[in-house]
DNA sequence: CTATGGCACGGATT
DNA sequence: AATCCGTGCCATAG
C-alpha cells in the first residue's frame, strides 16, 4: 500500500511509443549476459552511442563506486543511461536509506567480469566477500587451473611458489573453494571431492560413518565395485556394502563440474543458468537483528552509456545527405538509453518488492519462503503480469548467503514444504514412509497428498524410505 | 499388504 | 494458449 518512498519518476505509465514499449519488453527479458551482447552490438554499429568508462553519476556528480551511485536517487537526464541502479530495501518501518560503501575495497571487485558464465567466476562469486585481495588472486589461479571435471590437476605447491606465499595460505583458499557449489570443486582427486561431499552429508546426518569410512579407506575397492573386499575392510555385511556403494553413487559426484548426477535432481532445466553470474545481488547490511537488505541490479559493462557529445554537435551541421541517417542513429541511441533506464527501473521495483516480501526467506533460508504468485505481485506493482514473467525469467540473484538462485525461485510454491520434508527426514530416527511423512505434515498444517510428498522427496534427491541409511 | 513410481487429468499460473 | 503442479488411480516390487 504505502510506497511513498519511491522518488523515481513515479509515472511509469507515461505515454510510450510502441517502439519504446517493444524494446523495453525485450530488454527486460534479457539477463546480464544477453544484455552485454546487445549493448556491445549497439555500441559497435551506432556512432551516436558512447561508453563512458569512468562514469560520474549524472545527477549528483559523484564518482561511481562499483558502478553504483553512492547517494543519489534522482532521475537522471535522459541522455545518459542511469548508472547501476540499486535500492536499499528497508525493513518495513525504516524508510529507505542509501548506503555508501567505503571505497577501494569494493572497487577491486569490478574486474570480476559479470558476463562470464564459466565455473570459475561462478565459484568466485560465492566466496568473493570472504577473500582478501591477495587471496583473490590465488583463488583465481586455482579456479582457472581446474580441469573439465572441476578437479585441480596441478599441485598446490606450485601455486604457492608462483605467488611466493606460504602453502597454508593457498590451502586456506582452496578449503573455501572446496565448500562452494558445486561441492568439491578444486579437489585434487575424485576421492577428495567425494570426501568433501560425504562430510557435508555426514554433518547433516544423512551419511553413515561406515559410508564415510568406505570412501576414506576403501576408495579403490569402491571404484572397482569390489564389494566383497570392501565389506571386509570396513567390517559390514556384503549387502550393506553394496547399499553403501549404491548410495554413494546415487548421491555423490566425483566430478564436481559435470552435470548433476542421476536423474533424481529435478532441476535439470536449471543447470544452464546455474553457473551464470547473477543479475541481481542482495546483500545483508549490518549485523544487528534488524539487518537491511540492499538490492543491487548488476550492470554488465563497466561504465555507462550516453549519447556521444561530439556526435550531437556534429548532427546540427551534418551534410544534408547524411542528416537523415544521423538523426536516425541519434533517435535509436536515445531510445535505447531510455529503454534501458526503464528496464532497470522495473527490475529495481520488482526486486525491492520481492526483497520486502521474501525478507525472511532471503535472511533465513528456504524454509521461510512465502508462497507468492507473479500475478499478485503484478497487481501490487501495477504492471502487467507478463512484465513480471519476462523480468523474472532467465535471471538469477545472489543471496546474502552466497547462494545463486534463479529469481523464479521466489515464486516457488512448494519450496518451504520441501525443506520441511527435508528436516523431518533429517530428524527421523528410522526411515519414515511417505505416508507417515504426510501425516506429520498435516499436523503441522500442510495438507498435501501422499503422492505429492513422494514427488517432493524425489525432487530433493532423497531416496525412498527403504533405501535410506539407518541412523545410529 | 505396504510403499512407491508412472501416467494422465484438471485446475491454476504464466 | 501453453505450461506447471497437485493428485488420483493403477501397476509393480518387496
Amino acid at each position: 500500500m504505502a510506497q511513498a518512498h519511491l522518488t523515481y519518476h513515479k509515472a511509469s505509465h507515461r505515454p510510450m511509443t510502441t517502439a519504446h514499449l517493444a524494446q523495453t519488453m525485450s530488454l527486460l527479458e534479457m539477463n546480464n549476459y544477453e544484455l552485454l551482447e546487445k549493448i556491445q552490438g549497439e555500441l559497435s554499429n551506432n556512432p551516436a552511442l558512447e561508453l563512458n568508462e569512468d562514469p560520474k553519476c549524472p545527477a549528483c556528480g559523484k564518482r561511481l563506486i562499483n558502478r553504483l551511485c553512492p547517494s543519489c536517487s534522482k532521475p537522471t537526464s535522459s541522455d545518459v543511461f542511469e548508472p547501476l541502479v540499486f535500492v536499499s530495501a528497508r525493513n518495513d518501518s525504516a524508510s529507505s536509506t542509501y548506503y555508501q560503501k567505503s571505497g577501494e575495497d569494493i572497487d577491486s571487485f569490478v574486474d570480476i567480469s559479470p558476463q562470464t558464465e564459466d565455473l570459475a567466476s561462478y565459484v568466485l562469486a560465492q566466496i568473493r566477500t570472504e577473500l582478501k585481495f591477495e587471496e583473490r588472486i590465488i583463488a583465481a589461479h586455482i579456479l582457472t587451473s581446474l580441469d573439465d571435471d572441476g578437479l585441480l590437476s596441478i599441485p598446490i605447491v606450485e601455486i604457492a611458489m608462483f605467488h611466493h606465499v606460504p602453502l597454508s595460505a593457498v590451502e586456506h583458499v582452496r578449503t573455501l573453494i572446496l565448500n562452494c557449489e558445486p561441492l568439491g570443486v578444486g579437489a585434487s582427486s575424485a576421492k577428495e571431492a567425494l570426501l568433501i561431499q560425504a562430510r557435508h552429508l555426514f554433518n547433516q546426518g544423512k551419511f553413515s560413518d561406515n559410508a564415510l569410512k568406505a570412501i576414506e579407506d576403501g576408495y579403490s575397492e569402491l571404484s572397482h565395485k569390489n564389494f566383497r573386499s570392501l565389506s571386509k575392510l570396513i567390517g559390514v555385511t556384503l549387502k550393506e556394502a553394496e547399499n553403501i556403494a549404491n548410495y554413494i553413487s546415487d548421491n555423490l559426484n566425483p566430478f564436481p563440474a559435470r552435470a548433476h548426477w542421476g536423474e533424481h535432481h529435478a532441476d535439470t532445466s536449471n543447470l544452464p543458468t546455474r553457473y551464470q553470474s547473477p543479475d541481481v545481488v542482495i546483500t545483508r547490511m549490518g549485523d544487528s537483528d534488524k539487518p537491511q537488505l540492499m538490492v543491487e541490479v548488476l550492470w554488465p559493462i563497466r561504465g555507462t552509456l550516453r549519447i556521444n557529445p561530439d556526435f550531437r554537435k556534429a548532427i546540427s551541421d551534418a551534410p544534408p545527405e547524411k542528416s537523415d541517417a544521423w538523426n536516425d542513429d541519434y533517435q535509436k541511441a536515445h531510445l535505447l538509453i531510455k529503454c534501458l533506464g526503464q528496464r532497470n527501473h522495473t527490475l529495481v521495483q520488482l526486486m525491492q518488492k520481492l526483497a520486502e516480501q521474501q525478507r525472511e526467506y532471503i535472511l533465513k533460508g528456504d524454509a521461510h519462503l512465502q508462497p507468492l504468485t507473479r500475478a499478485s505481485l503484478a497487481e501490487e506493482l501495477d504492471v502487467h503480469e507478463s512484465t513480471i514473467s519476462r523480468a523474472v525469467s532467465s535471471k538469477s540473484v545472489q543471496l546474502p548467503s552466497g547462494k545463486i538462485v534463479p529469481i523464479s525461485q521466489f515464486f516457488d510454491r512448494s519450496l518451504h514444504i520441501r525443506t520441511e520434508i527435508k528436516q523431518i527426514i533429517e530428524q527421523e530416527s528410522k526411515p519414515l514412509s511417505d505416508t507417515k511423512i504426510t501425516k506429520i505434515l498435516s499436523k503441522k498444517g500442510y495438507n498435501i497428498a501422499r503422492r505429492t510428498v513422494a514427488k517432493y522427496r524425489s525432487m530433493e534427491g532423497i531416496l525412498p524410505a527403504h533405501l535410506r541409511l539407518k541412523k545410529k
